[in-house]
Order: C-alpha cells, then sequence, then structure tokens
RNA sequence: CGGGGUGUGGCGCAGCCCGGCAGCGCGCUUGCUUCGGGAGCAAGAGGUCGCGAGUUCAAAUCUCGCCACCCCGACCA
C-alpha cells in the first residue's frame, strides 16, 4: 500500500509533489489522460474550502445557481476574443444518441456565454441589477500539458458571474471579490498573496482587465491562485443584454467574473508542505486534531478508552473537531507517520504512562517536539494550539516570500536573478508587451501583477531602461 | 507537437545485453508474540510480463508495429 518516505523537496522538487499527492491520498490518476480523481482527503479539503468561501459569497451578497455543462458552440464564437483564446483547448460533443449533432456542443471551459445568453432573458431594467449570482461546476480544458491540482483537463471550481448598470459599479464588485480572495487565501489557507492587475498580454480572453492573487509556492515559482475580471460591456454586446436606465436609456449592462479553482488544492501542498509529507492549516483540515491512542494488554485498553473519553469531551466543548485512529492492525509508529504524510495539523497522544499521570502528550504537524500537557483544559488548550499553527504558518510561508523577493534595476542582475536561486523580483516596467515578452522568451520570468500599491518614486525599465511608472512583479510561474 | 522515461502479482522494482521453471522487497491472509516514531517469527494466497504481429524447438528477454501513462519544453486557472 505505502512504501516509506517520499522524494525530498530538494532533490526533485516535482517528484515531491506528485508522490505526496498520491501518498497523503489527496488524488490519483484517472483513466483519462490529464484526468484525476480526487480521493476524500483531497475532497474534504475541497469541502472545506468551498464551504468557506461561499460564506464569503453569501455575505456579499450572491446567490448560487447551476447553469448547464452543455454549450452550443455558436456562443463561444460570439465575443472576439473569447474564441481567440479558448478555441485551442475546447472538448467538443459532435455526437449524441447515435446521431450526429445539428449543431456541436461545447463542454464549457467557463461559463460566459451560456450565463450571458440567460442574462439576455432576465435583465430589462435597472431594478434587475446588479445580477449577483455564483456556480459550483466542473469545466473542461483541453490543455497540453497538465499537472495534478494545478492544471487538469477538469477541474471544480467556482465562478461568479455579475451584471451591473455601471462600469464603477462592476468594477468595484471586481476588486471587493479580489480581495474576498485574498483574505481567504491568507486567513484560511495561510497563504500569503500579492493582489494587483494582469498585463493586457495575460489578462483573460474577453476582459477589459483581469485581476489576480498570485502566492509563491516552496520552489520559488508564482502561482495564480485566483482571478477577478472587469468584463466591461464586452459579453453584454455580444449577447445583446440591456437594460432601460432611470432616464428610460438603453444601455448595455457591465459584466465581471471571478473564480478559483482545485489548483488552490496545489497551492496548499507547495506552500506548506514539507519533506514527511502535507502541513494543513486548520482551518482547511478535515479535522483538526488526530488522536493516537496507545496500549499493550486489555487492562490498559479499557484504562486509555475511559481517558480518552475525557479528551473528547474537553475537545467537543471547545468545537475542536478530532478523529481517533484505534486501529489495531497498525504500530502507533506507523500512525504518526501516516498522519505526518496527510498533514493533520495537531496529534494527541495518550498512553498508559499518560492515564496515570493525568496527562497527553501533543505535537504539531507543522514543529516536532512533544509536549506533555495536563487532561485538564485540553481543548481550550489544543484551541489556543491550533490558532498559533495557523497563525504561524501564515508567517512562515510570508517570511518565506519576503526571503526570496529581491528589488531589481539592472537586468543583468535580473537575468542573473533567475539563472541561480530565482524569486520574486520587484522591478519596472515600461509597458510596452514587447519588453515584456523578450524578458520573458530570455529568462522564462513573466509579470506577475502590477500591484496596486505603486511607489512614490520612478525606476526605469528592467529591459530597454526608458524610465517608467510602473513597478511590477516578475517571477517563473505555474 | 518535440525531447526523455516507464510499462513484469495490490505497490515499488530486478530479470532483458547474452532466449531455457517468473523472482525480490513491501503490502495482503492465518496464527502466536508485539505496540510511546514506519514490529518479529512461522505458514500461505496472489502474475494474460501494456497490446498485436514476427523470428525460434523455445520469447518478459530478439525484430517490427501500435497503445498508454509520467517527466522536461512551447499554450493556459
Amino acid at each position: 500500500m505505502m512504501s516509506k518516505g517520499i522524494t525530498g523537496k530538494e532533490t526533485d522538487y516535482s517528484a515531491w509533489y506528485n508522490e505526496l499527492i498520491l501518498k497523503s491520498e489527496l488524488a490519483d490518476y484517472a483513466p483519462v489522460k490529464g484526468c484525476m480523481v480526487i480521493r476524500p482527503h483531497g475532497y474534504a479539503i475541497w469541502e472545506k474550502m468551498r464551504d468557506g468561501l461561499d460564506k464569503m459569497f453569501k455575505d456579499t451578497g450572491h446567490e448560487n445557481a447551476y447553469f448547464p455543462m452543455l454549450i452550443p458552440e455558436s456562443f463561444i464564437k460570439k465575443e472576439a476574443e473569447h474564441v481567440k483564446g479558448f478555441s485551442p483547448e475546447l472538448a467538443v460533443v459532435t455526437h449524441a444518441g447515435g446521431k450526429e449533432l445539428e449543431e456541436p456542443l461545447v463542454l464549457r471551459p467557463t461559463s460566459e456565454t451560456i450565463i450571458w445568453s440567460m442574462y439576455k432573458n432576465w435583465i430589462h431594467s435597472h431594478r434587475d441589477l446588479p445580477l449577483l449570482i455564483n456556480q459550483w461546476a466542473n469545466v473542461i480544458r483541453w490543455e497540453m500539458r497538465t499537472r495534478l491540482f494545478l492544471r487538469t483537463t477538469e477541474f471544480l471550481w467556482q465562478e461568479g458571474h455579475t451584471a451591473h448598470a455601471t462600469a464603477e459599479e462592476a468594477e468595484e464588485e471586481t476588486l471587493r471579490m479580489l480581495n474576498v480572495y485574498k483574505t481567504f487565501a491568507e486567513e484560511q489557507m495561510a497563504m500569503p498573496v500579492l493582489i494587483g492587475k494582469k498585463t493586457e498580454a495575460q489578462k483573460f480572453a474577453g476582459a477589459v482587465a483581469t485581476y489576480a492573487i498570485e502566492a509563491m509556492m516552496g520552489d520559488k515559482k508564482a502561482l495564480q491562485s485566483g482571478t477577478s475580471h472587469f468584463l466591461g460591456q464586452n459579453f453584454a454586446k455580444a449577447f445583446d443584454v440591456k437594460f432601460q436606465n432611470e432616464e428610460n436609456k438603453e444601455e448595455y449592462v457591465y459584466a465581471t467574473s471571478w473564480g478559483v479553482s482545485t489548483r488552490l488544492i496545489g497551492a496548499l501542498v507547495m506552500t506548506h508542505g514539507d519533506d514527511k509529507g502535507l502541513v494543513l492549516p486548520p482551518r482547511l483540515s478535515p479535522f483538526e486534531v488526530i488522536i493516537i491512542p496507545i496500549w499493550k494488554t486489555d487492562e490498559e485498553e479499557t484504562k486509555v478508552r475511559s481517558f480518552l473519553e475525557k479528551i473528547e469531551n474537553s475537545l467537543k466543548s471547545a468545537d475542536v473537531t478530532f478523529k481517533i485512529d484505534d486501529r489495531t492492525y497498525v504500530t502507533p509508529g506507523w500512525k504518526f507517520n501516516e498522519w505526518e504524510l496527510k498533514g493533520i495539523p495537531l496529534r494527541i497522544e495518550v498512553g498508559p504512562r499518560d492515564v496515570k499521570e493525568n496527562q497527553l502528550v501533543m505535537v504539531r504537524r507543522d514543529q516536532s517536539e512533544k509536549a506533555v500537557k495536563h487532561l485538564e483544559g485540553v481543548g481550550k488548550e489544543s484551541r489556543t494550539v491550533l490558532d498559533a499553527i495557523q497563525k504561524d504558518m501564515f508567517e512562515k510561508a510570508k517570511t518565506f516570500r519576503e526571503d526570496n523577493t529581491k528589488k531589481i534595476n539592472s537586468y543583468d542582475d535580473f537575468k542573473e536573478f533567475y539563472e541561480s536561486d530565482g524569486g520574486f523580483a520587484e522591478s519596472y516596467w515600461c509597458g510596452s508587451p514587447v519588453c515584456e515578452q523578450e524578458v520573458q522568451d530570455e529568462t522564462k520570468a513573466t509579470i506577475r501583477v502590477i500591484p496596486f500599491e505603486q511607489p512614490e518614486e520612478r525606476g526605469s525599465c528592467i529591459k530597454c531602461g526608458k524610465e517608467s511608472e510602473t513597478f511590477v512583479v516578475f517571477a517563473k510561474s505555474y
């Protein structure tokens, strides 16, 4: 079932990532190339993410709905940029019911087109706006190269699609949801993110502007972890969605869309994982505490079990979620390793020695020291420790990012940076797509974001040296 | 699409050059002893060697073809 250990991060990051996912039972390869099965442990994490995000969406006034997976091919073609961006990765159904279809059906790569085809029927007046809808769904994108969680042919995500009366309102919504993502990433995933605007070259096909959260992974590469798009009137025009404003004038509707996907699980793995396996932030762990009872004799078992009840009650009263691993056919040592591999944030060991002393042993997943704690108040103590883990994981990730972020002004230094260790480079850029492309061709680094907070001083473009006021963050990315 | 790799009991691999009984480790089953960092002993079960042709008395092994998956690069959440 399981062989000992996984490849070290330093030895081969990619092998480490794959082995970690397979061995911690987050996911497994499916029969179809590029597809994966999300196993219960991985899906439980996704459910946690989903629940956390869903609450944040509801709190900002959104409602869930569900639109179909099959989209008439002609819909995709209605928005010029959208077609151009997505046609290479579409999967198309041409036959069904034993016959060739009159019009091929596209398996949705994203749902703007089908949603806006419906919004046309639902929006007539400014009183119908804003329309704030989200859907949890699967999408299909036929990618050339896939990687577990980071880029799979089919993935699960959430896509918000909102309609507004004014550009200002829509832009506000775009940034509101970007900030929801930032908050979620930092507070729930313990993953610090940069936020900002994407360059023209990297924006969503069909958007006026794309914004993103970007995180630094354990190998110092960037991962785009969530996007929020201001779509302007592009889709309203493509699908002829107009409303009558207060002055009784017809106007096209303004749109946004925003999404995060199961890629976030990959982000979690690469932000916090270590050579022993996954390290889960308490708020996203399927359960927070794994309890491992230890005994030799029946008599000891009876004593330990009744002691466990006291621990359970204390944990329950502090709303700490836990699981007791009382399997008899594996040794405690085996369980330690297995639950560390699976990333459960806190472990409690209870054996005859502890029963006698009215104590227990606590071990944080993000550290390794064993700490002896008294039985009394173990629930509250666990909560305190879990909060500390959540916070420390964030700080550790943030420090790592800061340690690997460098202000770079000269292109020679820049090239050298990406030939050696790499990381995030803070530089200036003149705004020319030519410079952007040349930097990418020569160093593999791309502009990840144009941060909102721009420094006072001006600089010079990292590539052409022209004076520039645009401060950007470069990195190699997934 | 280019480059590389792999395909042999559930998992990881050896065997292939040089054709001759299909092996090893882990896991699994049963029993006993174990149990505070991946337990020990004993006895078992388990395989169309990715698929298809060919060469041969004989193919996991040689030849030709095909397929699948993984990794690295170009496209992307």
